[in-house]
Parts: structure tokens; sequence; C-alpha cells
DNA sequence: ACCTGAACACCGTTCAAGT
DNA sequence: ACCTGAACACCGTTCAAGT
């Protein structure tokens, strides 16, 4: 334990000048201290020893904060790649690394549903997917689209994971095996025979993974320009 | 025009008995007249000549109203198959309906990937979805899990829509691209030679089919217990 | 130019009190 | 039992006024 330096006349260190780093540096506290839902911009302005309004002056709203707030949680991303091992394997890992790091503060998935996260490290990010899908033989269209899919999937992972077990806030899994329980066995014959558990049965790490890997074979296997046509006119049905 | 009919004493008919069901239809007239962020509490008890306070006695919070409407919304959903058209074909026609549906009024959408729907109109769906995947070749466990994982990205390429050209809410697409535009073109070589329209190009229903095409084909060709393992453990890169 | 106090225009939810 | 007025404990954002 080192002493503490000796402070100048107030007891709190020298108020710190505000820009958006110290912005965003103050929200990560809050976030890692108190969640997200705590993290409002007169908790804000308090960290900061000023009012909400002045703010305003470096960012445009709280989605900006929460924007570049989500790219500072995803600096913990591990990026590397090797080249040798195999690039669906890594590709998964990474979008499960990916899932994790929002998982990390329930609430930041829901954010990132909701608002693109801006900054440097989400564009390593999704360099790096690029580089993957086609290193697993993604022509560059396809690896273009498959992108934000991919992130689509792995974010909602994370959304649905991050409510659970939240205090007000059901668990998601639990409330939708109660929803079943309504289903009609002669109207959803279907979903009766699979019974209530079943869209959410199993080990949840083995239902994540599939989902990725059925991501990531669609993405693959699904060509730009063929198989997709669709006149989409005509009757519905 | 038929004239009015006789009121009684007061200027408004009746005021009508609070309900489940009366709050539901409150809260789509509502959100026809004025979009979902004028759905309040507040705002829906007025509507009922009552105080937000009487609204408890018939739903736990407001997450629970908007799970209503959504099912609710849903009632208009076409869900006839005459088992001959392709069901893959039909799988995909669904599922934009869907989207379409939840794009009527932005922020449904939204909502929806927050809270799962709660209602007959849904079960509805789910059944159909699991019928068409089984009809299309999945298993009955693949079915399950894919069911999940093709609302999910329906309801997520809902959203994006749904903020588009929403005022107040920057346009994604033009988002991104304006993100994008920060690609370093040493750091970021993929993206830089894709350009920074490159991950929403095309015409847009191509994307959105092309994307459900690629789930679809990913939950029929990805089985659930074989080329998934993954032990998890060692160096994580 | 930069900063901010105070206000504006709201929220969801609870609860004691009424009928 | 059912209903509700009023309050509690907050929000994000704006703007006129200060330095």
């Amino acid at each position: 334990v080192t002493p503490d330096p000796p402070r100048s006349r107030r007891e709190r260190p020298a108020k710190p000048a505000l820009s958006r780093e110290a912005i965003v540096e103050a929200a990560w506290d809050i976030l890692q201290a108190e969640g997200l839902d705590k993290l409002t911009m007169r908790a804000l302005a308090a960290r900061l020893d000023t009012g909400p309004a002045s703010l305003y002056v470096y960012v445009r709203n709280v989605a900006e904060v929460h924007a570049l707030l989500i790219d500072r949680q995803l600096a913990q991303l591990d990026l590397r790649w090797n080249g040798r091992t195999d690039p669906r394997t890594r590709l998964r890992r990474l979008l499960v690394a990916y899932a994790e790091i929002l998982m990390e503060h329930p609430g930041l998935a829901r954010s990132a549903q909701v608002t693109w996260p801006a900054g440097p490290h989400y564009l390593d990010l999704l360099e790096l997917i690029l580089r993957l899908l086609q290193a697993a033989g993604a022509s560059a269209p396809q690896a273009a689209w498959g992108v934000d899919l991919l992130l689509q999937i792995a974010t909602a992972m994370a959304a649905e994971h991050a409510t659970r077990g939240q205090s007000g806030t059901d668990d998601p899994v639990a409330h939708v095996t109660s929803q079943l329980a309504n289903a009609n066995p002669s109207r959803h014959r279907q979903l009766t025979a699979l019974g209530p558990q079943a869209l959410t049965a199993g080990p949840p790490n083995r239902r994540r993974d599939w989902s990725l890997d059925a991501a990531i074979n669609g993405v693959l296997t699904t060509p730009r320009n063929a198989g997709n046509a669709d006149p989409g006119q005509g009757v519905r049905h």
C-alpha cells in the first residue's frame, strides 16, 4: 500500500477538465459501480462536478454516450488471429467473446441492440469478422452482408442473457416457457408436441453455439445473387 | 353523413368499464393516432378517463402493455398455408410479413426486441414457423431452436427499418456509413477495400431477403448434435 | 467561447385514502 | 373489492444568463 500523495487544498483531486474522453471515463466508472440504469445524464454530470447541461457541449444526447461506452467496453476484446486456427472456429469464439463482454453489464447489450456502437474498437471487430468470413470461403459481398447478420445475432444473445436473473425484470426463458404453457393442443400441435421448454431447451451454451454455427453456415452457403430471387408479386400465402 | 345519435347527459359516451381488453384497445388507438412514444401510462389512463394508478389493477407494468399490444398487432398476419407452396418460400414471406407489420409503427419493433410478445397470435406464428421448418426438412429439435433465431433476425430487421427516416433519430444506414468512413486504410484493410456503404449496399429488399435466406439455410443445414462441438478450453485466439 | 442554474415538460409506479 | 388523487422519485434536454 503506497501512502496517499499530498492533496491540494480541496478534499477531492482537482476538478477534471470536461472533454469527450472524461465523460466516457466517468460513464465507465458509473457503469462498473452502479450499472447502466444508474448512468443518467444527471448522475454523469454529478460525478464530473457539474450540471447536466454542460455535457451537451461534448455529446449530442444520451444515445451517443451509450455508443461511446459500448466501444469503450469492446476494448477488452482479443482481436488477434494467428491465421492457423480454423476461421469458422475463431469466428464463433470471437462472437461468443463479443457477446460475453456485452453481458458483463446488464443493459449494455440492450443498448447495443438500439444504438450502433461508435468507435475504433467496433471497427476493429468488423474488420476481423470480414477477414474470417473471407478466409472461410465467403465472397466479399457475402461477407459484407454477413457481418451485420452475425453481430445482430450475437447482440441479441447477449441481450437475452443480460436480463436473466436481473432484479425487476423477469427471466426471459422462464417467461417464454410460461407463455408456451398457454398453447392450445389442437391449434398449436407442434408447440404442444415439443413441450413448453423446447424452444429454449438444452444447455445454454449449446444453444448459443448452435445458433452461431447455423448463422455462420447460412452466411457461407448462401450466395448473393442466386437462389434467393422472389418475384414478390402474386397472392401472399 | 349520419346525424349524431342523441347523447346521454355527458359529452362523451359512457365511460367504458376498465378491463385488460379495454386497456389494449385504448393503447392500440393511441398507437395508431400518435405513435408508440406517446403511449404512456398517463396518456393511456387519460384516454380511459381515469388516473394512471387504475391501470395497475389490470397490468403489471408498461412492458406488459407493450407485449399485449404487439400481439394485438400480429392479428393482421396471414397465417394460412395451403401446403403446396414451397415451405422455404412461404417461411421467408411469413417472416417478411411479420417484420412489415412491426414496421408499421416505428418503435413497435424496438419494443419486440426487448419484450417477448404475449398472446395467442404470437403462439400461432410460432406454430406455423415450426411447421414450415419441419416441412422443409428440419428435425423437431432443429426447428425448435430455429424459430427463435429466425424471429430474432426478423425483429432486428424491423427495428432497423423502424428508426429510418424517423424524426429525432438518425437514419441507421447513414449513421453506419458515416462511421465506416472513419476506417483506417492500413488497420482496416477489408473495410476500406469494401468501401463505407458495403455493409448495407444494394437494394434493401435484396439484403433483407438474403439475410432471411441465409438464416433459413443455416437452420436447415446445421444439425443439433454434430459439427458444432467446441471443447471451449485452451488458449483463446 | 465555454459553462451552468434553473426550468420545462415530462416519466413509471406506489400507496393511503376513499367508495 | 375496486378504484384513484396525489405524491414520490426521478428523467433528458433547452435556454437565458453568467464568466
